[in-house]
DNA sequence: TTTTGAAATGCAACACTGTTGCATCTAAGT
DNA sequence: ACTTAGATGCAACAGTGTTGCATTTCAAAA
């Protein structure tokens, strides 16, 4: 599915600075903040705008957001099976402490958890930091 | 312990707003926003000097820090074994969806994960969101 | 192809978290 | 009571993220 698709998929509109923003997640094996996605548009775009079409990409399920350590949002693409406000994103996420980048780990395995009493799970996130491959 | 002991322990001065700081704290069962804890002051204090202190308890371990589920930083009083830049915090942490209040679950275990090859795992933290006791 | 309405953008302004520099004050040991 | 390192207050700043409003543009219908 192209890019294009995607976003008509989602009822979302095509425009270049989306096609962009795409482009750039779909390059990436790892989430990125809004100022990485600024830094690498071929395309000038206002800040408000790229936020705005995150929360878009984000609403239609074509995005997912992760905290960094620090608090700040990164985006990466979802896998085929999310859809609107019905995220996949049940998969643990590892920050770098020394580059400060988030991965996606599908591979790891989420722990099943028993909460006390009154509280009922919706989901749960595993986060994981250390050190990554180029950082060593 | 009193409030004031284990600031001295830690090597920090035992000023109002620290006690106030630590007395609220202490009261909680949740982990608290600079804002939270600026709101519950018995004590004038600038909002610069909050974080400062915060920070200066964290880094004496004497509480620490989660990161709510929009990115902005919570504290709570560490147990007891933690020490200066060493802390203990590794325990899971809930979300509720509905208040915004954020627990601590000392209850809950953490997994063990093996991350693909070339990450190196230094702490993992599990985020568990959902419906609090109280917003039920 | 042209029209058209809704969606998307740009700009200005704002709220909030968090930090730094610097002058002043105060806790705590001498 | 002195002294001084540690703590505070104030002003200013940087960054993320949002909202309102006017303008533009996509995409579907005429």
């Amino acid at each position: 599915m192209t890019n294009q698709e995607l976003l008509h998929h989602h009822g979302l509109r095509a425009t270049n600075l989306r096609l962009e923003l795409l482009r750039l997640l779909r390059a990436s094996d790892r989430a990125l903040t809004h100022q990485e996605l600024e830094a690498g548009l071929k395309v000038e775009a206002d800040r408000v705008s790229i936020f705005r079409s995150l929360n878009a990409f984000e609403e239609a399920g074509v995005v997912h957001r992760v905290l960094d350590g620090r608090g700040t949002s990164c985006f990466a693409r979802c896998g085929t099976d999310c859809g609107h406000g019905d995220h996949n994103d049940a998969h643990a996420h590892f920050r770098c402490n020394g580059c400060g980048h988030v991965y996606c780990l599908d591979a790891v395995e989420l722990p099943s958890v028993s909460l006390p009493r009154g509280f009922k799970l919706a989901k749960s996130h595993l986060e994981l930091d250390g050190t990554c491959k180029a950082c060593r």
